[in-house]
DNA sequence: GTCGAGCGAGCGAACACTCACTCACCATGC
DNA sequence: GCATGGTGAGTGAGTGTTCGCTCGCTCGAC
């Protein structure tokens, strides 16, 4: 079946089965068999909607790209400043939430994967950008309103997203605790930075 | 073989071949036949000194462990300032140095799978660990030099590691051109930040 | 009676790892 | 000088297992 013609309702199924395998075993030992036990179906009822396993992994991809737009999207913090924060405490996950941890885990060991292999780079790169956007277009608010300093929307997004991005995949995937707070308290402090005096 | 006797040359020879593998392939894709054909022996061969494989990729995360200890030990800039700047340039790889982005790529992938492979966990963990005191040291040093603002060297450690890490692990794995010049340039305004006035 | 939805069984290939063996090299005894 | 035997450093040819994926089939709804 071609992808784009599988119902919406079996794709949320199947992507929701790959996340909780990648979350469980990640990506590097991830198998079809390990997706069926977290879905309802069989290794083969899977295959009846998605010709490849890398087909699986992309539902799961842009099921998660709409649900980080739709959160991002719905931040109704006032003001740019307020708006960034809200942006920061969406993409520093929590340590303590294992499941939302899990997958942001395993959405970092597809990135690194992406190199080698095109099907998976095309989601993720339209994720990154998507987020990448919504920082700087904030940023961009935020210096023409005269809430920020001139500094550069995009060098600006680049260092937040990566900050946040490069959190995931070092202390949350080694479990270093602590750390978290560490940032969110440096990355706070760094938008206080951008603000005009 | 115990991993801890393996002839100096000898581990250097795999670890060095892993590395070459792991840039190719990505650690997903990394099979004993591929590290086998990027040394000079045969697939039993590294049976002969490694006891499995992830023994092997251990062995290639300990000297990169090393090497980053080194150029880090290397860094000959004076003052906290100029210190801090050097240990950045370091940690930003060179998006057009094709090798050492590969490496850093696949440590990521290695990074994000240590959740669920114990093996890797531990050297990882010592060589995040060790880059992140370098840094909280450098910060510390320069706080009471009164060169930077009373600022948490953890915090900021930890904020300056994740960027770094974050940059390599989203904009280098999908050939983001240009997010890595964003991103210095924004770092390097960051230190300004931290500068007394 | 046809058809969409799904499954049990199993295919060939690839995987991590092992084993019986080779071969160069050396120390020893004569 | 030279046969003898032991040893470290490998290797070609496998082992059993697991992988992604397919096929022939069933079964309920219309």
């Amino acid at each position: 079946m071609p992808a784009d013609s599988v119902p919406p309702e079996q794709k949320a199924q199947i992507a929701n089965a790959v996340r909780a395998a990648l979350a469980k075993h990640g990506y590097a030992r991830l198998t079809t068999k390990k997706v069926a036990a977290e879905s309802e179906k069989s290794e083969a009822g899977l295959y009846y909607y998605y010709d490849s396993k890398d087909e699986m992994i992309v539902a799961f991809l842009e099921t998660s790209e709409d649900y980080l737009a739709r959160s991002l999207d719905e931040i109704d913090a006032e003001g740019p400043e307020e708006r960034l924060r809200a942006v920061c405490d969406i993409l520093i996950v929590d340590e303590d939430d294992a499941a939302a941890a899990g997958v942001n885990i395993a959405v970092m060991e597809l990135l690194s994967h992406a190199p080698h292999n095109e099907t998976l780079r095309e989601p993720l790169l339209r994720m990154e950008r998507h987020t990448l956007g919504v920082i700087a277009d904030i940023v961009r608010d935020g210096v023409e309103r005269g809430v920020f300093r001139e500094v550069d929307p995009e060098g600006t997004a680049a260092f937040v997203l990566s900050a946040t991005d490069g959190y995931t995949g070092f202390a949350l995937a080694l479990g270093m605790e602590g750390v978290g707070d560490d940032l969110r308290a440096s990355l706070s402090a760094y938008i206080d930075s951008l603000l005009v005096e």
